[in-house]
RNA sequence: CGCGGGGUGGAGCAGUCCGGUAGCUCGCGAGGCUCAUAACCUCGAGGUCGCAGGUUCGAAUCCUGCCCCCGCAACCA
């Protein structure tokens, strides 16, 4: 038994919740779940984050104030993520005055003291239509694109924090060590994207910005003039949901041998890899042990985007099914491969519904359940193993364990596939007294395997089928996964359809 | 020469590290079954594994060169 802490990214809610958030959470929901069921305790924190000049201009542009916005927006997401059923123990909001904001300014006080922090001039393109510095992809032939004029070069005051010197050492953190603290990438190949990013040379980072361009955020202590950028009150909010550096402080949660994981989109792996580890190393924390990162959404494979049109929202997926967050959740979690980018298409998930879900698994448990219903719902011996169960648990466990989902998913549908070859095989509903309760018990038995198999990926579904099956709903699978372990269970429940079919 | 990922039957992917008859899902065609949600099972058609060289008895898999697609390139999950 190990203690875990796991969090995503908090996301930034100038909109409304898109697919690329869900995709987050139910990941690491999954594992999340996964970590209780092999018997873990499990803290698992997501939020939001609500400062930003893009905040500030999106609320403008809607006549609300910046937090009016944000706690109009917030919900959709808290809202959104309960109806998928994301099992997330703390949800922290950055706009959170008493709960984030304490911890951030205590911690830019340490990096201050460490000398860290220190105020110079940053120069850069400045546009005044914008309101705001562009980066290259805001040009095109050096001008504005929204503009369509060259913006002018304007110099302002910012602190910045001293990341250029940690360079070695952070090399150090994601291969070997940096004074004994390890931090590890999943998948590896992101590894040697960041290493060759350090070897181009770190710069420094801006670390906050003048009032007068960033008026929403939290303030630099000490200095009246300046509100924090991003990075130290974003990032922080890791360990301000655990009240660091006030008198709530849990440090249960974090410091060894609790094992803390970040599971963060590909675009923020850099900050979540260099600048996030150096600020904890010089405020005193230790770091974390590992950065799972995921890659992003495409739809009907093109980028997501408002010009294309083809922007998913997850509401009307939800719909599609009837409320039920498990078709989406199972699509999410079957078709895309953790490490990789992944596409959504509505023709996909309609046909994985049908064959994988429908058909395979639905039918299969009520085709069994109403064969042993009309022998009276009585279930026999099972025998000592059955090679129903295909390449078993541990195949499953060590799928999940390395973050391979979709592998362990597809190893409970193998299970699902050779369950319906079976009883086309044995043809139980021809047979009589005890050899068919041995068969239809065989089939329970393998159904008990694949409901608890599935219960990381599709909790309602699965609790609905061990329910079916006349089981409880397990807090753990510790003695559950050997075959026939349940030795009191006689008896199924009522059959009843899992998946209806779609209009 | 900025960095990374990918190019395998109509579609989506596995296999590539550790060379040895090319596999899965969906779709398509034929047959079977009838317990079940018109679901399930079996068989079949369909691929010169991006291109060109090389190593080898043998290459999707190793080496070299090239082409194409996608993402990132400091604040868009």
């Amino acid at each position: 038994m190990s203690r875990q802490y796991i969090t995503t990214a908090i996301d930034y809610p100038n909109a409304a919740p898109h697919m690329g958030h869900v995709l987050e959470k139910v990941l690491a929901d999954t594992v999340a779940r996964w970590f209780r069921l092999r018997g873990d305790e499990v803290r698992f924190q997501i939020g939001t984050d609500e400062h930003g000049v893009k905040i500030q201009r999106t609320a403008e542009a809607e006549g609300l104030t910046p937090k009016e916005l944000v706690d109009r927006n917030v919900p959709l997401y808290q809202d959104l993520y309960k109806r998928l059923n994301i099992s997330y123990d703390k949800f922290i909001r950055t706009s959170d005055q008493k709960e984030h904001w304490p911890t951030v300014i205590e911690l830019w006080k340490k990096l201050d003291k460490a000398g860290k922090l220190n105020k110079r001039n940053y120069t850069g393109l400045y546009c005044s239509g914008c309101e705001r510095f562009m980066t290259k992809k805001d040009l095109e032939e050096g001008k504005c694109v929204n503009h369509k004029k060259e913006p002018e070069e304007v110099t302002e005051e910012n602190y910045f924090f001293d990341l250029s010197a940690d360079g070695e050492n952070l090399k150090n953190l994601l291969t070997k060590d940096w004074d004994g603290e390890e931090y590890r990438m999943v998948p590896q190949f992101r590894e040697n994207e960041i290493l060759s990013l350090v070897d181009q040379g770190l710069e420094d980072v801006s670390f906050s910005r003048p009032k007068s361009s960033l008026e929403w955020g939290i303030g630099v202590p000490g200095d009246d003039d300046h509100t924090m950028y991003v990075w130290c009150d974003a990032l922080t909010n890791y360990i301000s949901g655990l009240g660091f550096f006030t008198d709530k402080e849990d440090r249960s949660w974090w410091d060894k041998p609790t094992k803390v994981t970040h599971i963060i989109g590909k675009d923020i792996a850099r900050f979540h890899a260099l600048i996030w580890p150096a600020m904890l190393r010089h405020s005193g924390v230790r770091i974390p042990d590992k950065l799972l990162i995921h890659g992003f959404l495409t739809s009907e494979g093109e980028k997501m985007s408002k010009s294309i049109g083809n922007v998913v929202i997850p509401d009307e997926v939800l719909e599609k099914f009837k409320g039920n967050p498990d078709p989406l959740r199972f699509y999410l979690s079957h078709e895309i491969p953790v490490d990789r980018d992944g596409d959504f298409s509505w023709d996909r998930i309609v046909k994985i519904y049908d064959s994988k879900l429908r058909n395979d698994l639905g039918n299969l448990l009520n085709r069994v359940l109403v064969l042993i219903d009309k022998e009276g719902g009585k279930l026999g011996d099972v025998g000592k193993s059955s090679d129903l169960m295909c390449d078993g648990w541990k195949a499953y466990e060590d799928s999940l364990n390395n973050f391979q989902l979709d592998n362990g998913l597809g190893l409970a549908m193998n299970i699902t596939s050779k369950c319906n070859q079976y009883i086309d095989e044995k043809k139980p509903w021809g047979l009589e007294g005890d050899e068919k309760v041995a068969v239809l018990s065989e089939l329970a038995e393998a159904l008990r395997h694949i409901a608890l198999m599935l219960l990381p990926f599709v909790p309602k579904t699965s609790e609905r089928m061990l329910v079916q099956l006349g089981l409880k709903v397990p807090q753990t699978l510790e003695g559950k996964t050997e075959w026939g372990s349940e030795k009191d269970w006689k008896k199924v429940g009522e059959p009843e359809i899992l998946f209806e079919p779609l209009e």
